[in-house]
DNA sequence: ACAGCCCCTGAACGGTCGTTCATTTGGCCG
DNA sequence: CGGCCAAATGAACGACCGTTCAGGGGCTGT
């Protein structure tokens, strides 16, 4: 081989763009997104990303430091919005942790559904950040994890979950981890052309979800 | 930046190497095995995996035609393994769904923890293949989703499973796919040094994935 | 009208990439 | 011991990377 723009094979739709006219510092954005998402983010050229909105790869840099930062910039939003919008849908759930799972779930996956280019960049890319960087979006995920691991410790102190166990005991760390793959990753092969609607994904996976923690009736 | 060696901040372990003792296409398939693992197949160079088995660049190509061919015969082995043991393992399990699910997802968790660099590699670094080679690993890929579809398929008829419902009517391609994305990603995060053994894992995963579809105790 | 500033352009820089190839190595067979 | 050939070397090639920077509009406010 002796070209270098081989693409993934993956994945997502096409872009490509006239003088974009929002606000460059957006269109830069989106063009990073739709591109990242498509083709990884070592592959994608400045070059590629600047022609995506019209311009040219010199004015990537009156708006980002660098690549890498830009990278960081756009999976930093996409996952602060993430932990805002579990928080709240878990605090406006009431009291009971069937519904908290319930909402949690909801709106995790139904965001992954909508905003599927967003979440693959956020979730395929990370590992391609500077070192540096990568600390604030890994403590989001955590924070997150931790949410659910709450939700699971609450419904098992007052008896209204029943997991299952492993090695005599239960690991909701586990449990929780091995959700959030599944509610994640829905990101990765959903698409909007498909037969289920967003709402009814959402619906499946809290089914799974509350079957899988014995979630009582 | 000016450099180009950052690497992925994520997962697995180190290596590098003096001479390795076997087979040289072998020790260059371990070597590439573990960079593309740690790293990831568009930083890792040539010249990397050259010297992570004692040798220099150029040797590779008396073993492989291109470094994509490389990639594609490391995952092509791995992928090909893992269709072999789950479909084996579904064959030896009887005829109850019950135990083919409980089977496969021994088979298949347990051998996503021990083998986790395989695992990565074949599920991560696919899309980086060419277009024309990437065809058979999702042949192999789909092959076995349709052995989760057939088994839940079987229960669901049998009346021992009674899975969720999405939109009116039971998509059990959806639950398929959402069972194997838990199932693949415990290689993104399982330690070896972590508190469950992998005996334990594949339990836990079972006890999930049954309580999930609905399976009758 | 004109200065000042923001933003964009596109050539240039130093470096690295996958791949090729003439040459050398080293083990095996007669 | 000499010939043979598979295998390894390492310089070289052409391409392209992220980033810099001098130069050039086209707004704005005065």
């Amino acid at each position: 081989m002796t070209k270098r723009k081989q693409a993934r094979t993956d994945v997502v739709a096409p872009a490509v763009a006239e003088r974009d006219q929002r606000q460059p510092i957006e269109a830069i954005r989106a063009a990073a997104f739709q591109q990242f998402a498509e083709r990884g983010y070592p592959v994608v050229t400045v070059r590629d990303i600047m022609k995506a909105c019209g311009l040219t790869q010199g004015a990537l840099y009156n708006h980002f430091k660098s690549k890498d930062e830009l990278l960081h910039d756009i999976i930093a939003s996409t996952q602060g919005e993430l932990e805002r919008l579990c928080q709240q849908a878990v605090a406006e759930a009431g009291s009971d942790p069937r519904a908290k799972l319930a909402a949690f779930v909801r709106v995790y996956v139904m965001r992954h559904c909508r905003l599927r280019v967003e979440a693959l960049v956020a979730n395929r890319e990370i590992g391609w950040l500077d070192p540096g960087r990568v600390a604030d979006i890994r403590r989001s995920r955590r924070a997150i994890r931790d949410i659910v691991v709450g939700i699971l410790a609450q419904g098992v102190e007052s008896g209204l979950f029943d997991p299952p166990r492993a090695g005599g005991r239960v690991d909701l760390k586990a449990i929780a981890m091995a959700l959030l793959d599944q509610w994640t990753h829905v990101s990765m092969w959903y698409g909007p052309g498909g037969e289920i609607a967003e709402e009814e994904m959402a619906r499946l996976y809290a089914d799974m979800a509350l079957r899988a923690v014995g979630a009582r009736a």
